[in-house]
RNA sequence: GGCUCCAUAGCUCAGUCGGUAGAGCAGAGGACUGAAAAUCCUUGUGUCACUGGUUCAAUUCCCGUUGGAGCCA
């Protein structure tokens, strides 16, 4: 049985992939984009070793901050140990949308050339232009130059339907938006009252310049800080608010990309939470019968 | 006490030589197949502080009131 816990951020997912793995003797696999890296800890808020209470944890701390792992390197990896260990309880907990949907889905990518063009001697229009030469079907928007060049250097390959090849449960925790962001702004200021600015500042001091410490919230903004950009207190103002967009997006992504069953989190007596997920993993397990 | 300036969207501010207004941010919605904590798109009606006057018409001009900032005593 495979259980994903999906949702925002600083919704409580850690906590009930905890229970659940307890109750279920299930192993955790992570599908957070940022909690595969080493070192970045407080900023991602990635479970203790307490907290893991001796379940077995998989996917965390595989990379170094400075390796560009890809969600190709995340579908690899995550099909690897889904296949490791056919016949036990997979619980997949994390807030990377794409990642779960990559490792579960019928997604296709193909070994990755290294022949990767710039074109940054072109206009957004004339990539534009490009990408519509190369197929007429193609949406991506004129000004997401990222895609376009992507979508430009990707070797044709006909989009299959998207559809799910492994079962799973997907469980996703919700709250009202104003408690979801009043959850957000606490626990940042938890986290620079924690270890946050030592994590960041060795890095930092260490000149780490990678993709993860220049997307991860929490660490571009202390990037900026320690070299005298922005002032500490326009940093964690900038942290709050870069987590609420983010909350955001992934409410975007889970509610239009997946199909999902949604819990109302208890904050007040966790215990509900858990068994309600309880109870929904009973029901859906005995549907399948 | 006298004088000057300010008061417009949740916030910071434009603007209307008189015909009831618009940016940025915040907020909301959306896209998503190799940076995804990323990247990108859409979305702005608000007693224009309050009272009265002039006017066909006032948020705009004038008198006063209130609140804030400053200058002179």
């Amino acid at each position: 049985m495979i259980i994903c816990i999906v949702g925002p951020t600083a919704v409580g997912k850690t906590k009930l992939s905890i229970e659940l793995a307890k109750k279920y003797k299930a192993i955790v696999v992570n599908c957070d984009s940022t909690q595969v890296y080493k070192g970045m800890n407080v900023g991602t808020a990635k479970v203790t070793e307490e907290e893991k209470e001796g379940i077995p944890h998989y996917l965390f701390d595989i990379v170094d901050p400075d390796y560009n792992y890809t969600v190709y390197d995340y579908q690899q990896d995550a099909r690897k140990i889904i296949e490791e260990n056919k016949g036990r309880n997979i619980i997949l907990v994390g807030g990377t949308g794409l990642y779960l949907k990559a490792a579960l889905y019928n997604y296709e990518f193909s070994e990755e050339t290294n022949e990767n063009q710039e074109y940054n001697e072109l206009s957004n229009e004339e990539l534009y232009a490009l990408a519509l030469k190369k197929d007429s079907n193609m949406n991506i928007h004129q000004n997401n130059r990222k895609r376009l060049i992507r979508f430009l250097n990707k070797e044709n390959i006909k989009q299959a339907e998207c559809y799910p090849i492994y079962d799973a449960i997907y469980i996703g925790l919700t709250t009202d938006r104003k408690t979801l962001y009043d959850r957000i702004n606490e626990r940042a200021d938890i986290m620079f009252k924690s270890r946050l600015l030592e994590e960041v500042k060795e890095f930092h001091d260490k000149k780490v310049d990678s993709k993860a410490i220049n997307t991860a919230i929490g660490y571009k903004e202390l990037y900026k800080y320690f070299s005298h950009e922005i002032s500490l207190e326009e940093a964690i103002d900038l942290v709050k608010k870069n987590s609420r967009h983010y909350a955001k997006r992934q409410y975007t992504w889970f509610k239009n990309q997946m199909d999902i069953d949604w819990l109302e989190v208890d904050f007040n007596n966790f215990d509900n939470t858990i068994n309600k997920a309880i109870e929904l993993i009973e029901q859906k397990t005995n549907e399948n019968k």
